[in-house]
Order: structure tokens, then sequence, then C-alpha cells
DNA sequence: CTGGGGATGGGGCCC
DNA sequence: TGGGCCCCATCCCCA
């Protein structure tokens, strides 16, 4: 049974993860990962050892679990399968085999033991693999970019991937430990990705559209959408508001026009204090110079 | 330009 | 695991 304390709303906020005991902004789409490139990744983090990639793949439930004490063949050296690698730079590449715990983020990952190809797997994490920099230096895009150029004569190369790596079946590696798989599910039309293989069924729809209208051909990701639109052929419109008895289709759309009827509508700008029904209205309102942002 | 309605997308929750 | 529903967000259009 979670406590929430007086000011957090259980709606919006949830328990902090791992050791961090706090609480936080539950993010609306926390299953899925958005594209990095408008993130900074923590270089800090690369700092640490090799080893901190794989490492970084997995996270235990529960911290007090010696790392030693779990039975990752990942993590044993002697027992971990080699993968091939691809180092070098300009026009000269050579390929290698290395323990996984050595991969680089100048290394351009060919293929995994089990044979498939690790590239397309490798844009699901904000943490990049570890740079070869020879400055030392961050790796911020920019600087990534400047590494791909060629005219950065003799600096190694570095491949454009940056994420985690999608280890075969972690979960049957990890079974009987406390250690949560962190694998994500790559969608194969797009780059997102996402914790749970439901998550990624579902977006895929999103894709194949598999509901279509029987009137018009509309093609939807969901029934209930597809559902929705038929009702704009009938002009069903099956929520009622009970102020004015004004019919809407959607039950979103009766929620917003509820607000109409409300006198102090949901979002107020904080500069006048005047409230909007909607977050565009209060969007346009502040865009309008009435209350600069601060 | 502002405010409101219509339509739709998409992730989460529940069963 | 999948369907149905909830909720939020967004875009477009119109008065």
């Amino acid at each position: 049974m979670v406590m929430y304390p007086e000011n957090v709303h259980p709606d919006y906020y949830c328990p902090g993860l791992g050791t961090h005991r706090h609480w936080q902004r539950m993010p609306r789409s926390f299953l899925v990962k958005k594209p990095c490139s408008h993130r900074i990744p923590n270089y800090g983090q690369l700092l640490e050892a090799q080893a901190g990639l794989v490492l970084s793949l997995y996270q235990t439930e529960d911290t007090s679990i010696p790392r030693q004490d779990i039975t990752d063949p990942w993590q044993t050296r002697e027992a971990t399968p080699q993968i091939q690698v691809e180092r070098g730079h300009g026009d000269h590449f050579t390929k290698t085999l290395l323990n996984p715990l050595d991969v680089r983020m100048s290394d351009a990952l060919l293929v995994l033991p089990n044979g498939l190809p690790l590239k397309d797997n490798m844009n699901n994490l904000n943490m990049p693999l570890r740079n070869r920099a020879p400055d030392g230096g961050g790796s911020t895009p920019g600087h990534k970019a400047a590494c791909n150029s060629s005219s950065q004569g003799g600096s190694p190369y570095v491949t454009e991937s940056v994420g985690r790596l999608d280890f075969p079946k972690p979960d049957r590696l990890f079974s009987g430990n406390k250690v949560r798989n962190c694998r994500y599910f790559n969608c194969p039309h797009c780059s997102k990705s996402y914790s749970s293989l439901g998550a990624l069924k579902m977006h895929i729809r999103t894709h194949t559209l598999p509901c279509a209208c029987r009137i018009c051909g509309k093609a939807f990701s969901r029934p209930w959408l597809l559902q929705g639109h038929i009702r704009t052929h009938t002009g069903e419109k099956p929520f009622s508001c009970y102020h004015c008895g004004r019919g809407f289709a959607d039950r979103s759309n009766l929620r917003a026009h509820l607000q109409t009827h409300s006198e102090v509508k949901r979002y107020r700008c904080p500069g006048c204090g005047k409230t909007f029904s909607r977050i565009s209205l209060l969007t346009k309102h502040r865009d309008g110079c009435c209350c600069p942002v601060s």
C-alpha cells in the first residue's frame, strides 16, 4: 500500500524507483522512450569502466544484492560469448572478436552470437556507448558528428548508433535472480521502442491500421477509434452535457465543453490569472505577450 | 484574434 | 494477451 503525501496526487505522481525514494512526476507515456536526438546524454556515466556498458543493461530491483552474486554469464569474462566488432577510422576497418564487456562507442557492432545484426538494436538507450574521443572530452551529438567527419583526420571512427545493446534472451539468463530485464522492444516501422511486448504490439497497430471504416474506408489503429469515427457518419452523440443538454460524440469533447460552463477554467495564466478551458488557448494567450514566459 | 467544437492519435488501466 | 475504455493531447475548422 503506497501512502501518498497530502500534496502528492496519485494520478500524477509515483514513487521514485531504485534508490531514489522521491516522488516524481509521472510522465504520461512512461513506457515509450522518445527519440534521443534532442537530448544530451549524461556523459559523466561514460567515464565508467567498459564493463559499465553491460552492467547498465540491467537494473537490480534489490540494490542490496551484491553484483558478484548475480550469476550472469555476460558478467563473467571467461564465460561471455564473443561478438564480432569492426574498429577503425577512415577507410580502414578491422574486424575483431572481443568480449561484450570491451565494447566501446567507437565500435561498429556487426554480429551478435545469435547471428543477428546488432546495429538496428542500438538506438534504444539515451546513454551512448563509451566514446573513444582522442581529446578525452565529452561526446555531444555535435562532437559525434564531427568525429564522423572525414575532416577529423586520424580521429577514431565513431558509430552513428547511440543506444543500448539488446542481448539475446536476457530473461532466460536472469531467471531465478532478482534482476529486472530492462530490454526494450523495437518497432520495425519507426525508431520507437517499448519496455513491453504488449506496448509494442499496441504501437505497431498505429502503423498497420487494421480497423477500417466500411463506409468511407478510413483506417484506424483500434476498434474504439473506428467506433468514434463511425459516429461521425451516423450522427450519434451519446454524451450529453448536463448543463445545456448538448450532445457529443466523444467524451473528451464533452469534457472540454463542460469547461465552457465553468467560471474558473482549468488552465490558469500564472501572469494575469486568467483561466482557459484548454492548454492550447493558454499557450496562445502567453505567446501573445500578455505575460512573458519566465 | 479568440474561443469552442469536431475529429483523431496514442499510452495506460482494467477485466 | 487482447479488447474496451479512459484520459490527455493535438490539429483543424468555424463562428
